[in-house]
DNA sequence: GTCACCTTAGAAG
DNA sequence: CTTCTAAGGTGAC
């Protein structure tokens, strides 16, 4: 079942040590978070859309996105986030909700098999099903995707590059 | 309707 | 070892 989508109101850039994050924000909470989009040259330009600075953002934005952004820093640095924001997963099908709350399950520093996630949430036959929702993961790093690996501890695929799946895993430090 | 996807256990070469 | 098969959920076309 697909839950009713809420549009995204704000959009602002949250810069780290690996590039400018992207969140965007609804009136419910943290609705999305994109991977760095360019190393270097896209950061000016980005910084400069007039709908990260200057507008007015509503007061509950504002705090989330203070909780993003720390809660990001801690995550790239291998941490363990303290609280995270809410996340606002409207517009998604249960069955990926289900998912990615399991995922969140997750303790920093270990790992699951797309498997073991499928058995997690009742649904032992839908592992590719798992491994789509994890590819739709709005919420990437925080929701921690990338502490799920194919069986025998093979890294598997990740959509937003398997560098950066590599780089996530070994800032937890989890060997392959 | 058809296809492609962050899968996996099993069977066969 | 490699290659093949079949099974789920979902969005794009």
């Amino acid at each position: 079942m697909k839950t009713s989508s809420a549009r995204s109101l704000v959009v602002l850039p949250v810069v780290t040590d690996d590039g400018i994050f992207t969140a965007h924000y609804s009136e419910n909470g943290l609705a999305a978070l994109d991977f760095p989009k360019m190393r270097r040259a896209g950061r000016d330009r980005l910084l400069a859309s007039p709908s990260a600075v200057g507008s007015k953002i509503p007061a509950p934005i504002r705090g989330w996105h203070r909780l993003t952004e720390a809660v990001l820093k801690k995550a790239l640095a291998g941490r363990v986030p303290k609280k995270l924001p809410p996340l606002d997963w409207s517009g998604k099908t249960d069955f990926q909700q289900s998912v990615w709350r399991e995922m969140l399950k997750i303790p920093c520093g270990e790992t699951r098999s797309y498997g073991q996630l499928a058995e997690n949430i009742g649904k032992p036959a839908a592992v590719r099903a798992v491994g789509g929702a994890c590819g739709a993961n709005p919420v990437p790093v925080l929701v921690p995707c990338h502490r799920v690996l194919a069986a025998g501890g093979r890294l598997g695929g990740f959509s937003g590059g398997l560098n950066w799946k590599r780089r996530l895993l070994a800032r937890e430090g989890i060997v392959l």
